[in-house]
DNA sequence: GTCTGATGTAAGATTATCTTACCACGTGTC
DNA sequence: GACACGTGGTAAGATAATCTTACATCAGAC
């Protein structure tokens, strides 16, 4: 919380507002539907104030936005650039849950077995 | 807070706890990594205590799995409802070629294995 | 047994949030 | 002009959360 948080704070509060008025909503519109006071989110958009993970979803439902995005970060569509890999995650699909565990395990284990390993991608 | 909150802060926590599992850190690693203390990352996980959205970020990240999966939401990319297999999949990308060849054939045995099984999706 | 690491939890000190209130600004209306 | 109204920022004490340290339990390794 030293001041290294409060920078990702601010990009919050700056989408929290812009997402308010993309939205066209006052403070006290979204005050009264979350069931807070004014001066919370008065405060959430200057950054001053914490927006928990509870408040952080109903935000982005009610501006119709993608908690993602509230918290600045980029639209991003995990990579499936290798074709085995998404070969692999339909085997996963159809894998028990417990199977799944296991596997994960495993994975877990090699991980840490090659820490020094400089992976790709 | 009255009680409607507490069952989406439960959710969420646990997910955290999932997602820590599954990335294979303890509490107190996560702690270290996020500058804070572990009982702080106890009780986020108990759902007794509120995660900031900065938080989630950073702990999102931490745990190689998206904010809106940690939020109890729906699907994202991928056919991946599951964040396991997303974390499975970027697993997976950090193998060396040979290693995912032996992988996939050894998800084929498994899948074999369980001839009974059901449930998928 | 003993040690170590992981996790849960308690209690006082600390800090943040809540609640109410007041302030200024802009927009209409009379 | 004065007036009311909606909007948004901010202050201060009461309230509620979190933090920090400590102790306790459980599982596994030696």
């Amino acid at each position: 919380m030293t001041e290294l948080d409060s920078g990702k704070r601010m990009q919050i509060a700056e989408r929290l507002k812009e997402a308010r008025k993309l939205a066209g909503l006052s403070q006290s519109h979204v005050a009264k539907m979350l069931g807070l006071h004014r001066p919370s989110i008065s405060e959430m958009e200057a950054g001053n104030r914490r927006v928990s993970a509870d408040e952080l979803a109903r935000l982005a439902e009610t501006y119709d936005v993608s908690v993602a995005w509230l918290l600045g970060e980029a639209p991003e569509t995990l990579d499936a650039q290798d074709p085995r890999l998404e070969l692999a995650a339909r085997e996963l699909s159809k894998l028990k849950p417990d199977d799944l565990e296991r596997l994960l395990k495993l994975l877990a284990a090699m991980r840490s077995d090659s820490t020094a390993n400089g992976g790709n991608r």
